[in-house]
RNA sequence: GCUGGCGUAGCUCAAUCGGUAGAGCACCGGUUUUGUAAACCGGAUGUUAGGGGUUCAAGUCCCCUCGCUAGCUCCA
């Protein structure tokens, strides 16, 4: 999402002396002013045609339906749905309504509270009446003050706000648009489109809470989302899309699939039925292949550790949060004895309040409780292989030394965050830790790479998109470490010629990383894989290797992650294919469907052909009618149908019918599993296995 | 966690003003033996998420809890 400021931008930097006029009037002047101009570009900045530019500026017209139009038609629409929203409702305050990746919206702070859906069918009919009114967009320039005082005398508290964060030397824009008195002004940096008439498709979509300037501790606003298209038709599409993204939704799916479900007793911990968790196997089984020769090697660590694990590595003092903590059972009457105790001694005797009562729980709990008794399940498996590493003296020559886990992870999350299986909180990862000497750090980030795009091919993935992410607040290290550690990453990427995206502050507590974002056949991204590095933990745990010098060395740690939640990837990789499974992951192969009860015999016999080549093979032998078979199969999205009819059962062949190319005539058994065969590599028909890494 | 919305049969969804909880699919039994996206007949299916309240009467109105959901925040 582009979160455009709709202020705070300087229209130009352009000398005084030089005669100034609008876009406007220069278009005119070429006779390239035409109903079709929404703004202009100069140079990479968009302008309306009614701001002062150069009069030498070389400009170029920006019409409906080219790059960039979208957002002015968009933005401009926020400010008309603004105008709406007072009229229908007066004493809503106005905030900010940037336009977005597919639209825009407008945060509103309304003393009556949230927006129904008929309001913005209320909202959208007034819209429609300020189009057709179509009133130009008129932009002024204005002192501060007076900037301050407009709104002020309105009782826009936040645009007062807004126009106090706006840095002195910027211009200061308001737009108005609307007949004479029926007018309606915003502080905007624009650019806008001309006039209101140039905003035909408009659409309000949603209404949610957000909160003023993103932080929660602010007042929660009232934000209406819509969008925008120079065509009804592109609009129509773009619902259209929207449809198809529900159709593709891998919560649908996967219930309509049985690939899994959720229950309310576990909740946003996925339950795997068999169909699932033969996809989920195989992939897992696809990265434990690649493994062999990537040169790691697979370990299984506990699940819950003493606290102490978690206190070493910095999970309490920094994941807390996100845990799960249990408790022996012998411990708990124990624990409740020792807060009892805990609290007549800090109380001395007296009574206390409730208020003190929990700063003495939460202190007992943060202090004697947390190290001692309770036992937390993994959030992640670092930790334990750090005592794995530390559990010998280890030396230079078996380092790197690469271990994966896909043990199971468990991290509380909030509940409003959770989401089919995208965000949940069991779950394992392809995750591995590789310990290595500083100077190998490059070269392992290197073959990572070429692992991870390899296995992103295999699933289809075209599209990936790199972002370092840097040192946040809250973190442990020095800042030696992280210079090290962020230079290490960058480096790779520079040599590797990959391109990149800088993101700071939103780095693991432990180290920077490389996150590896991809987008999926409805042109959605999503954060998969992950790469980062460790000089903070080795310390921690003090681990060590003996170099070649004979001396102890600190080792460096990678964490890393390809497919990165195995749970949140296969809801992608279920939305990015449709549920339709290619050959070589989908549970089941081939279904055979019977044309009537007689052929039953040799299907069975051709089941038991097609599964003795190594396929995986089911049949159909109801008494449905073939049609109702096939429909049946077909809504399971099976990769091969295979029918047996008298014909076939006479030539002792099949005729098949592929998911994707349709019926494709009758062939003997033996050149069907040929052809099944051929397709059932990672990457689909006719792909290479993906290149090997060492 | 916050702000909205939602929760009725395994699934998709009805139920007028507060007045007997219903349909299709799936399922079960039977008939049918079928050639490329739904054969026919019959049957069973509910603590209307859970708890409390208002009322002669609650799926429907009110409160609480849980779950789901669109966003916000978070995402190590």
């Amino acid at each position: 999402m582009t979160h455009q400021a709709n202020v705070r931008r300087q229209t130009q930097s352009m000398s005084e002396s030089k005669e100034r006029t609008t876009p406007a009037e220069l278009l005119t002047s070429k006779g390239l002013l035409d109903a079709a101009v929404v703004a202009v570009r100069i140079g990479k900045e968009i302008v309306d045609v009614h701001t002062l530019v150069d009069a030498d500026a070389a400009i170029e017209p920006i019409r409906v339906g080219d790059p960039g139009a979208l957002d002015v038609i968009r933005h401009s629409t926020a400010h008309v749905m603004a105008d709406a929203v007072q009229r229908l409702f007066p004493g809503t305050k106005v905030t900010i309504g940037p336009c977005t990746e597919d639209g825009f919206y407008y945060d509103f702070d309304r003393p009556d509270g949230a927006f129904t859906d008929a309001d913005l069918r209320k909202i959208e009919k007034v819209m429609r009446e300020i189009v057709k009114a179509n009133s130009p967009f008129r932009r002024e320039i204005v002192s501060r003050d007076e900037a301050k005082e407009r709104f002020a005398k309105l009782g826009e508290t936040y645009k007062v706000e807004i126009i106090e964060g706006i840095p002195e030397g910027e211009d200061i824009s308001l737009y108005t648009h609307g007949a004479k008195g029926k007018d309606w002004t915003d502080l905007c940096a624009g650019p806008h489109v001309p006039s209101t008439g140039m905003l035909a498709a408009v659409k309000l979509t949603s209404v949610a809470g957000a909160y003023w300037r993103g932080d929660e501790r602010n007042p929660m606003l009232q934000r209406i989302y819509g969008t925008a298209f120079h065509t009804q038709e592109a609009l129509d599409e773009h619902l259209r899309l929207l449809e198809e993204a529900k159709k593709r939704d891998h919560r649908k799916l996967g219930k309509e699939l049985e690939l899994f479900m959720f229950h309310e007793w576990a909740p946003a911990m996925p339950f795997f039925y068999p169909r699932g968790a033969k996809v989920y196997n195989k992939m897992v089984g696809y990265l434990r292949d690649l493994y062999v020769d990537a040169g790691y090697e697979e370990v299984i660590t506990p699940q819950i550790y003493d606290t102490k694990l978690y206190k070493t590595s910095g999970h309490l003092a920094n994941y807390r949060e996100n845990m799960y903590f249990g408790i022996p059972s012998d411990s708990l009457e124990g624990i409740l004895e020792a807060f009892e105790a805990f609290v007549s001694k800090q109380a001395a005797g007296g009574a206390i309040t409730s208020e003190q009562r929990k700063a003495l729980r939460e202190e007992f709990l943060a202090r004697e409780i947390l190290e001692a008794r309770f036992a937390g399940a993994k959030p992640m498996n670092c930790p334990g292989h750090c005592l794995m590493y530390a559990s010998r003296r280890r030396s230079y020559r078996e380092l790197p030394w690469r271990i994966a886990d896909f043990g199971r992870l468990h991290r509380y999350e909030r509940g409003g965050v959770v989401h089919g299986l995208a965000r949940v909180r069991s779950f394992s990862q392809d995750d591995a830790h590789i310990f290595c000497m500083p100077e190998q750090v490059q070269e392992e980030i290197t073959k990572f790479n070429r692992l991870l795009y390899a296995i992103y091919r295999a699933f289809d993935f075209k599209d990936v998109h790199i972002k370092l992410a840097t040192r946040p607040e809250k973190r442990i290290g020095t800042d030696d470490m992280w210079d090290r550690a962020e230079k290490a990453l960058e480096a790779a990427l520079v040599e590797a010629g990959l391109a990149f995206e800088v993101t700071p502050g939103e780095g693991a507590f432990y180290g920077p990383k490389l996150e590896f974002h991809v987008r999926d056949a409805l042109k959605r991204s999503w954060q998969l894989g992950t790469i980062q590095v460790d000089y903070a933990m080795p310390e921690s745990f003090e681990l060590e290797y003996v170099g070649s010098d004979g001396a102890m060395h600190r080792p460096v740690m990678l964490h890393r992650a390809i497919l990165g939640s195995v749970e949140r990837f296969m809801g992608v990789y279920i939305e990015h294919c449709g549920g339709a499974f290619p050959v070589w992951i989908a549970p089941e192969q081939v279904t055979l469907l019977t044309v009537s009860e007689k052929q039953e015999a040799y299907a069975l016999e051709a089941k038991a052909y097609l599964s003795g080549r190594g396929i995986r093979v089911i049949t159909d032998l109801s008494s449905d009618k073939l049609g109702a078979k096939i429909r049946n199969a077909r809504m399971m999205r099976y990769p091969y149908l295979g029918i047996i009819g008298d014909r076939e059962a006479e030539t002792r062949s099949i005729s098949p019918r592929s998911h994707v190319d349709g019926e494709l005539g009758s062939m003997t058994l033996v050149s069907f599993a040929d052809r099944v065969l051929a397709e059932a590599v990672p990457g689909g028909q006719g792909a290479q296995q993906p290149p090997k890494t060492e």
